[in-house]
RNA sequence: GGGCGAUUAGCUCAGUUGGUUAGAGCACCUGCCUUACAAGCAGGGGGUCACAGGUUCGAGUCCUGUAUCGCCCACCA
């Protein structure tokens, strides 16, 4: 029996048990169609927060949609451990920087914090009810994944798609770190944008406005544009630079913009990218002055030493000195900055690992028509992306918590060595080449790479993670292309793209069939969650608490694919009556089919045949939203259903089944066979968004498998496209006619003395079909029928007010 | 500045390929203790579908422009 009241609380908790003890979700290759799914795995920086929720919950859906389809679900759930977000997490913890504590005794602290955070987050997604198999989940940082990242490392070095290099590459001052384009944030700040003064060597002066005056000694050539008729004059001049007391030519480049600032630009290496192109183009001198933690060089005569912002402070004070400032605005404007620590990027040349992006972007481009976009617009995204990027993918990252490069230099010659695939995983830190010499000099010392890889280098093999690319036992047939991607917009520009490159690389091919792309949460309307802004003024395993997890996954399923959210109490009330009328109903439901046997049965009642049929069209539709991955647009068209079904069939149909003697066993039947049926598909089409509850209804009522998440969605097959039409219309008469009760102000159990109705042929008939039906829900004593055309009129009512209970 | 998306009731959102009178939930108002459910049921009020043009017999839906918001990118002269 199913209990008065659903507590939520125990039951979830009972049937996670159960599913972990049944290994319900547990993935065993079969002869089964595989479906595939290569969720993100979470970074692990101490925070789930109410939009990891969302997200995941979405994919989830698909997971129990596709398992219900009688597909072999491969569902692995990941933590992504690796790389700076870690390492800032434990700089925090322990309010010291990584080089303060050391190289080994911080990554021992990085294993053991996002160990234990990372217990954490698989509780609370397990709470969540994800039907993950947890034995087949991965780290991103573990033996086997290094084992991995490594091979394909050296995979894309033997492609010849990997390359050392010496070459400008964003660095982050605050991380000591190089990072990469798609790392990059941009943030509004105020500034001030200098006009200063110049001269050429034979007198004229000019004036350059420069937000960056601190750039001033790395100056190695000025620019103007060669269709600027009121500068153009200057080109093939030499300029004489104030302060610093050099002189560096004119030249002439297109790029310079006429309109901006005065139309005349200085090019420092490096200040900016098209300083960078310029330097390459014109083969321009390097004067790099900073630092890698942000001052200025030594070397340089009077700023040596400074931090950055101090140098340009200094260095206006020192033009205005001299009088060389013609005026100074105050300005608001972008820079970029490092999405993990916020501070302004700077550039920095030294040798760092690339991959080749640049050569390739034709194939990247192919690669992304190839793959089904969900919704289809988020595939200008990435096109767009790739169309823009401009650099090399840079890999290589000056930090300790990471994937090590398999990699030694030769000490005299610098020539890399490289690891043996069969010898994977190795730390060059701590193991040694096989070589015992330099094949190119014969050296017999090396130097271990100490850099490690980008987090996005690493969590960009996560389908080879999936597949165990390159053991003995994997699952590469499988998985080559996984079905589905799932992440947010976001990171469409970073782990998407990253991915496809790998894959492309690897395989020369596609590494998903479809990507499913979620909206944000956002705090209030036009306001992202963001932990700087502190806004997600809820944690989930409260709400969890607060509302049981089918009452969250009823939040986090609603709305469209790819269309941002607001967090919502209303919608999760919803959710809450929702699932308190599913409990209500199937407790009514289990009342009447004590005495019930399933059989053969084919001699349905009028009105069973509009539920039953009606329920099948529904399916259809929620079928087709469900291939299509709009899982929210599912769940609106079964709960519309749902209502239907309940506050109009099951009002009709407890006559009957209450009153066997009055209506007859076999009309009885009728009705307990439709809600036989209807209840254990609802249960189905409903246990994809709230599993835990449909669950212990489908244990007490049904139990034909082990857990309705293994059961079939297999669609009705009935032909009752008149009974829906009609039982449609008749369903408004009934509206009608409980409405003239309520403006009497009486109950429904009123009963109507008399109702005339005008019905076309075929309503009558259909009336006539359900006229026991019809009476007993509306009460009527006398009902009178008179033909007409159109569908229907009701024209009297009249109730029996005298006779009221 | 470029790309993409959004703008529908007081609030949160649906509205498939253009087709009667634009829907739901919450909130509000009025009734109803009805042998599953008062966390319920039956009704009601509330919308110039962001704005301005256009295409069409017909536009919330298609086209153009404008505004506002969001995401991504570019802008450090």
């Amino acid at each position: 029996m199913l209990d008065k009241k659903y507590n939520a609380q125990e039951k979830e908790t009972k049937w996670l048990n159960y599913w972990n003890e049944n290994k319900v979700y547990e993935f065993k290759p079969d002869q089964r169609e595989v479906f595939s799914i290569d969720t993100p795995p979470p970074t692990v920086n101490g925070k789930i927060h109410i939009g990891h929720i969302f997200s995941y919950s979405q994919t989830e859906m698909i997971a129990r949609y596709k398992r219900l389809r009688g597909y072999n679900i491969f569902y692995p759930f990941g933590f992504d451990d690796n790389g700076l977000p870690s390492e800032r997490l434990v700089e925090k913890e322990q309010g010291k920087k990584a080089h303060e504590i050391g190289r080994e005794e911080f990554s021992k602290l990085c294993y053991q914090t996002t160990d234990k955070y990372e217990e954490e987050f698989q509780e609370l997604f397990s709470k969540m009810g994800v039907s993950t198999d947890w034995n087949i989940h991965y780290k991103t940082v573990s033996p086997s994944t290094i084992k991995i990242s490594q091979t394909s490392f050296l995979d894309l070095i033997d492609k010849g798609h990997c390359y050392h290099k010496e070459s400008p590459a964003l660095w982050c001052n605050e991380c000591l770190t190089s990072i990469a384009q798609a790392e990059l944030e941009t943030k509004t700040i105020k500034t001030t944008f200098n006009y200063i003064n110049y001269s050429t060597t034979d007198g004229e002066t000019f004036t350059i406005a420069t937000t960056r005056p601190e750039l001033i000694p790395a100056i190695v050539c000025v620019f103007v544009n060669p269709n600027d008729e009121k500068h153009k004059h200057l080109i093939g001049k030499t300029a004489h630079i104030p302060v610093i007391d050099v002189e560096v030519p004119i030249m002439a480049d297109e790029k310079v913009a006429i309109d901006k600032g005065t139309g005349i630009v200085m090019c420092c290496t490096f200040g900016d990218q098209t300083d960078i192109e310029w330097w390459k183009k014109y083969n321009l001198p390097l004067k790099y002055i900073f630092t890698e933690d942000g001052k200025i060089i030594d070397s340089v005569p009077n700023y040596g030493g400074m931090k950055i912002k101090e140098a340009r402070k200094k260095i206006i004070e020192d033009l205005q000195a001299g009088g060389y400032v013609v005026k100074i605005e105050e300005l608001e404007h972008e820079v970029q900055t490092h999405e993990r620590c916020g501070k302004e990027v700077e550039y920095s040349v030294m040798k760092q690992w690339f991959i080749d992006i640049m050569n390739h972007k034709e194939d990247f481009l192919k690669i992304g028509n190839e793959i089904k976009w969900h919704p289809e617009h988020m595939h200008n995204r990435y096109d767009e992306w790739v169309n823009n990027v401009a650099w090399d993918w840079c890999i290589s990252r000056q930090r300790y918590f990471g994937v090590p490069f398999p990699v030694w230099y030769c000490k005299d010659c610098g020539e890399p060595i490289f690891a043996r695939k069969e010898d994977l995983p190795v730390n060059p830190l701590v193991d040694s080449p096989r070589e015992d010499k330099c094949s190119k000099c014969g050296c017999k010392q090396f130097v271990p790479e100490t850099d490690v890889m980008d987090t996005w280098a690493t969590s960009s093999v996560t389908p080879l993670i999936n597949m165990r690319y390159g053991q003995d036992e994997n699952y590469e047939d499988i998985l080559k292309p996984m079905s589905l991607r799932t992440n947010a917009s976001e990171i469409i520009r970073t782990w998407d793209f990253y991915t496809i490159v790998k894959s492309f690389y690897h395989f020369g091919q596609r590494p998903w069939d479809n990507v499913m792309i979620s909206g944000f949460v956002m705090a209030n309307k036009g306001e992202k969650i963001s932990k700087s802004k502190g806004n997600s003024k809820v944690e989930p395993i409260d709400l969890i608490a607060q509302y049981s997890a089918d009452v969250i996954r009823y939040w986090a399923g609603s709305g469209r694919l790819g269309t941002d959210i607001v967090f919502s109490e209303e919608t999760l009330l919803r959710g809450k009556k929702l699932i308190n009328k599913i409990w209500n109903v199937s407790k009514f439901i289990e009342m009447h089919l004590a005495d019930y046997e399933d059989k053969e049965f084919n001699d349905y009642e009028y009105i069973d045949k509009w539920i039953l049929g009606s329920f099948q069209e529904m399916e259809k539709g929620f079928i087709k939203y469900l291939d299509e991955y709009e899982v929210g647009l599912a769940l609106n068209h079964l709960e519309k259903f749902f209502w239907n079904f309940c506050d109009n069939y099951i009002e009709i149909v407890k006559h009957r089944l209450y009153r066997p003697e009055e209506f007859g066993d076999i009309p009885r039947y009728s009705g307990q066979k439709t809600v036989y049926t209807i209840l254990y598909k609802l249960l189905q089409d409903f246990s994809i968004f709230f599993p835990f509850i449909t669950e212990e209804i489908y244990q007490e009522l049904y139990k034909d498998q082990k857990s309705v998440h293994i059961t079939e969605i297999k669609p009705l097959e009935f032909n009752f496209e008149s009974e829906i039409k009609n039982g449609d219309l008749i369903m408004n008469i009934i509206s009608q006619a409980r409405g003239e009760k309520t403006i009497n102000n009486v109950s429904l159990k009123t009963p109507i003395k008399n109702l005339d109705l005008r019905l076309n042929k075929e309503l009558e008939d259909a009336i006539n079909a359900s006229i026991k039906d019809f009476k007993a829900t509306l009460f009527i004593e006398n009902l009178n029928i008179k033909l007409i055309d159109n569908d229907y009129e009701v024209n009297n009512i009249e109730l029996d007010l005298e006779n009221i209970d």
